[in-house]
DNA sequence: ATGCATGAGTG
DNA sequence: ACTCATGCATA
């Protein structure tokens, strides 16, 4: 059982839970205006009401003139989160598309981080079951360099589970508009029935074993002939960003015509096959918010379930849920935009600043060191996602693919001194190959529409949260 | 849909 | 101490 949900977590709790927060009083010390991060805490809203205990913080609501204060309110205040039920589900509708939040990212900076793991082993606990088998690297055409390179190392294929049948077809769901096999795909619901031939001609064709050598890029095999489909999609081996993109994408809309959430997805994964995901991880997944190697690893998982589901519209999954383990759980800090704008520009600068820089701007900017230092790492992973932020998947494309596909300029620049990079190091700098997606944020939107360029002055404005 | 957080695995 | 895969809690 992999049971994800056993995790010994449990029993550590208790540092101080109830109750005690640490709620900085308002007005007292203090605190000023200008606070620069709160934590927040309020009532769930999607799945229920979640017992929280939250004590919301209080937070001053001064704005304006207050002198330097700072607080550094929460310091810690950890919540046991209890259980909850979750569940809610709701259609998910979709059809939300904004940009967030345009920071670009940062151009130049890669500094090249060389790290590119190679299949290691999933590495969470539970996450076996099955899945372990990754074999042969790959060894796509293009080599990887450094940094971001995803377009190699990453093996992927997981989809052993199943045991026998490895590597079927993998896209097989090709059209969405048009083929009907025995009305499935109709608009709107489609109902119940039909027999899961779609499936069933999925040949496997020649890729079936053996993971030959070459590099297999090459979009061969015609599978079945039902309809077009295109075919390049490499589900035995490494897919490309392509590959996944377009499975994204028709996965993301099967998935809501079928009815499900993100949610249900990532549980059914759990009940199927041993891994539970989150809503988060599968709205990722669609997103292409996740690392290469991480979507090539989730594909087939995916693509297991869609075939499941699609086979058995209308019964009901298995579905049961996990409870959620209660763990304990540092409320989530939130951070000022303004001072958001001033990490932004630092990570400008160094993506990776030191233990000192990091304090010094911890400091500055008056938050807690850690908040800092797990800040510049979630800003380094988003750099290296399969679709940067604020660009969506919509091909849009005035820049977007500079020819068929990907490449273009690279940049290389090893600034500050750093420890590691060696980003174009040695000519090998084929970076190419990193995802076109890329580009744009490069050229095109590398100012942010209006950050201003922070000269920190927080305090400007108040923040918002609830105070209870 | 995302921001901040946790932890395993690695150096 | 960092990277990566993930997820709770949010907006």
């Amino acid at each position: 059982m992999a049971t994800a949900a056993s995790n010994p977590y449990l029993s550590s709790n208790s540092i101080l839970s109830s109750g005690s927060i640490v709620h900085s009083d308002s007005g007292g010390g203090g605190m000023q205006p200008g606070s620069a991060a709160v934590t927040s805490g309020s009532g769930g809203y999607r799945g229920d009401p979640s017992v929280k205990m939250v004590q919301s913080d209080f937070m001053q609501g001064a704005m304006a003139a207050s002198n330097g204060g700072h607080m550094l309110s929460h310091a810690h205040q950890w919540v046991t989160s209890l259980p909850h039920a979750a569940a809610a589900a709701a259609a998910a509708a979709v059809a939300a598309a904004e940009a967030g939040s345009p920071w670009s990212s940062s151009p130049v900076g890669m500094t090249g981080s060389p790290q590119q793991q190679d299949v290691k082993n999933p590495g969470r606990d539970d996450l076996h079951t099955g899945t372990a088998l990754h074999h042969r690297p790959p060894h796509l055409a293009p080599h990887q360099t450094h940094a971001g390179a995803w377009g190699s190392t990453t093996a992927a294929h997981i989809n052993s589970i199943s045991g026998g049948q490895q590597q079927q077809q993998s896209l097989i769901y090709s059209q969405p508009g048009g083929f009907t096999v025995n009305g499935m795909l109709s608009p709107g619901s489609q109902s119940l029935v039909h027999p899961g031939l779609v499936r069933g001609d999925t040949p496997d064709l020649d890729h079936g074993n053996h993971h030959h050598h070459h590099h297999h890029q090459h979009p061969h095999h015609q599978h079945h002939g039902g309809v077009n489909s295109h075919d390049q999609h490499s589900d035995d081996d490494t897919p490309t960003s392509d590959d996944l993109e377009q499975f994204a994408k028709q996965f993301k809309q099967r998935r809501i015509k079928l009815g499900f959430t993100q949610a249900d997805v990532g549980l059914a994964l759990g009940t199927l096959y041993g891994n539970v995901f989150s809503q988060t991880t599968i709205c990722r997944f669609e997103a292409l918010q996740l690392s290469f190697k991480n979507m090539c690893k989730l594909k087939p998982l995916l693509n297991k379930w869609l075939e499941e589901a699609d086979s058995t519209t209308g019964s009901p999954t298995s579905i049961d849920k996990i409870a959620a383990q209660g763990r304990k759980r540092k409320k989530r800090t939130s951070i000022e935009v303004s001072v958001k704008g001033a990490l932004e520009s630092h990570f400008l600068k160094c993506p990776k600043p030191s233990a000192q820089e990091i304090t010094g701007l911890a400091d500055n900017l008056q938050l807690e060191k850690e908040v800092v230092r797990v800040w510049f790492c979630n800003r380094r992973q988003k750099e290296k996602r399969m679709t940067p932020p604020g660009v969506a998947q919509t091909p849009e494309d005035v820049y977007s693919q500079v020819g068929n596909g990907h490449f273009l300029v690279d940049y290389l620049k090893d600034a500050s001194e750093a420890s590691d990079q060696r980003v174009t190091t040695t000519s090998s700098f084929h970076q190419k190959q990193r995802s076109r997606h890329f580009v744009y944020l490069e050229m095109g939107l590398n100012r942010l529409p209006s950050s201003p360029s922070l000269t920190i002055t927080r305090g400007e404005q108040l923040q918002h949260y609830e105070q209870e």
